[in-house]
DNA sequence: CCGCTATTTAATCATTTGATTAAAATAACT
DNA sequence: AGTTATTTTAATCAAATGATTAAATAGCGG
């Protein structure tokens, strides 16, 4: 099998060159619509190779599928849970991470939410998503602004669904978005490098309203 | 042809049978996961009939496309064109009408987001999207406001942006809203009723946050 | 009832597409 | 160089799928 790495001392692996194709096309158009021969093609490779190095486009998928998710959830995990920041700090962090991310990568989150609607049970309770919000270190933060009066007393999902929608709706949008503000891809861009700033504030002025 | 209409006396055409399957299955499914005999079987009718009545998968679903289309947008379009009413009336009503239509019908946003982006220029310049918002009623009131002082002077498209963000975003993302919240479907719903009150609060404080 | 048209069906095609196989090429190692 | 293991290729398969065709059925005016 697979098991000597050194053969390939040069540039990627071709395993790698499938995946990154992989990911490209599936990122781009979804499951369904990709061919395996598209990733071939991507990866400048023949299609038994893709056979040959995962046993099936499904396998392929599921493996792009985990690291995606998993990529996209990284930041969220690690800021919500960092215990040595505020919760002003933690929102500007978030909407910082995110916009960046998605500037660079703007198909990952239809992408994601697509394919969460094929399975959501599967990878939902894979991803342990449950702790990633309820247990955090942000949670207790924000029971304790309740507490102090300093935050209005809402669930604290309303809040995700504010900063997830304020943040990445825009980009899922973007043609939506375009199209009624009339804007070219750099406007875009420069709108949601303003929003860095934006979001912040208007979240904070959210959590003070009751 | 199909001129004659005095045939089926009983139920609804086979005509409209069928596209009410293809609307189901497509917005379910999406184009590429879609096979034309699910929708077949959804409407209970022979796969060839399907092309007999519509010349193919492609022009069936151009029709449905256009169709949910216009009705997603009708919406926006009369509320943000009504003169008689106040920016805060636009804001609720638009909230109130969107968080009702895709609590009975969720799949729709992520529907037409993703095939949005299979053709962006032609279903956007054919909605003629620019029109409906930049020179709308709206925007007028909206342009009033900043020079009364009432509103921060921020591009109209962040306000969109952030409106259809907290009223759509959570639909869409609904697998991974109950995942992080640890929501029933039950739950879920009474948020969303929740937030037809809370959000254009928040709207309205952000409108002033400068 | 007859003849005509519109509708519906069953059978079949041609293409696409995921997957496999056997052979060739390449690298690794002695 | 010779031998073996790994990687890559070309050719092919079988199933899925959109589309077509020719025949059957049903409604309707005369």
């Amino acid at each position: 099998m697979k098991t000597n790495k050194t053969k390939h001392i040069n540039d990627t692996t071709t395993e790698v060159k499938i995946k990154n194709a992989a990911s490209i096309v599936f990122h781009k158009k979804g499951f369904s619509a990709t061919r395996t021969r598209d990733i071939a093609e991507e990866a400048g490779i023949n299609l038994a190779l893709l056979n040959y190095y995962f046993r099936s486009k499904e396998k392929l998928f599921d493996i792009i599928m985990q690291e995606s998710m998993q990529g996209f959830f990284k930041s969220l995990k690690e800021v919500l849970n960092n215990d040595k920041t505020s919760l002003e700090n933690k929102i500007e962090t978030l909407v910082n991470n995110y916009i960046d991310l998605l500037t660079a990568n703007p198909d990952i989150p239809l992408f994601l939410l697509n394919e969460l609607r094929r399975n959501p049970d599967k990878l939902i309770s894979k991803m342990g998503m449950k702790e990633i919000l309820m247990e955090s270190y942000f949670i207790k933060q924000f029971q304790q602004g309740i507490k102090k009066g300093m935050v209005a007393p809402f669930n604290p999902i309303h809040f995700m669904m504010n900063l997830m929608g304020m943040t990445i709706f825009p980009f899922i949008a973007s043609p939506v978005m375009k199209g009624l503000g009339d804007l070219s891809d750099k406007n875009f861009d420069e709108l949601m490098m303003q929003r860095k700033s934006l979001i912040p504030k208007w979240i904070e002025a959210q959590l003070k309203t009751k």
